[in-house]
DNA sequence: TATGCTGTTGATAACGAATCTCATTACAGC
DNA sequence: GCTGTAATGAGATTCGTTATCAACAGCATA
């Protein structure tokens, strides 16, 4: 059975993700992280957010651009996000009925193991007025 | 004016696309066509892919993994899918309900301009069977 | 407090997907 | 056929991520 141990950089990890508003990539909290002048190394901010993710206390979810991209969130709830795609304001958002849908429609079809991704990208209020011009 | 030429090459891709029943990495394509005796490179495959893509004729999706998935689909029409993650088998489905749903959760947080990411992952019937025991 | 077991770290190598380079090839219009 | 130029493809390159492995350090115990 092996221990979970406590040390500091899991620590810096999950703190630099709850000061974030909005997503972030490995690689950006691991230059954050440095340039604030932790000696952490990107292996372990990599493992610490794969961690996380697994742990339900970061959320995760892919860029267009194929990176993973992470932010804290409440343990235990699953829920969706609202991204603007401009500035990365992100809402979260529940979705019992979409989680319903996906399900129902996953076994309909004979389908087992279903997850699902559901993203809403757009522009958020803010965002669409200047963007409005 | 660039004028677009018609190559065996692109025919072979539109052609493998074709002949596939759910979604199929580059690479995954390129090796099909090479083992059948086609010395098609792989930057042309990539770069078919992607033109395909643009034109409307294939749907492109990200897979968990990060790699990026092609099918040949009917041009215009707006859908989802149900893709065993073993196989790569696909059912496209129709959602309107989600598609109602992303709108007015968009809306009701000031967010326009929506557009959604919504699929689904599983493990299809047959695929199920044999991941059984 | 000292000791030992073992989970964790981190520099770097390795990997894989995707793109870029550029000399060569071959389509399309004349 | 010729010619201009888009397209090709082998290989190099980029970039995100994971694996390697020796050194380190958390935690339980003496």
């Amino acid at each position: 059975m092996t221990v979970k141990r406590n040390t500091w950089q899991r620590e810096a990890v999950r703190d630099a993700l709850d000061s974030n508003e909005g997503f972030v990539s490995a690689q950006g909290l691991h230059s954050s992280l440095r340039s604030a002048g932790s000696p952490i190394g990107l292996a372990t901010v990599y493992r610490a957010l794969a961690d996380l993710a697994v742990e339900g206390e970061a959320d995760s979810l892919q860029s267009p651009e194929g990176e993973n991209l992470y932010r804290a969130c409440t343990p235990g709830q699953h829920h969706h996000h609202l991204i603007c795609r401009n500035c990365g304001l992100t809402v979260e958002i529940e979705a019992d009925a979409v989680e319903r849908w996906a399900q129902a429609t996953a076994s309909e079809h004979g389908f087992t193991q279903a997850n699902h991704v559901v993203d809403v990208f757009g522009l958020c209020a803010a965002c669409t007025l200047l963007a409005g011009d």
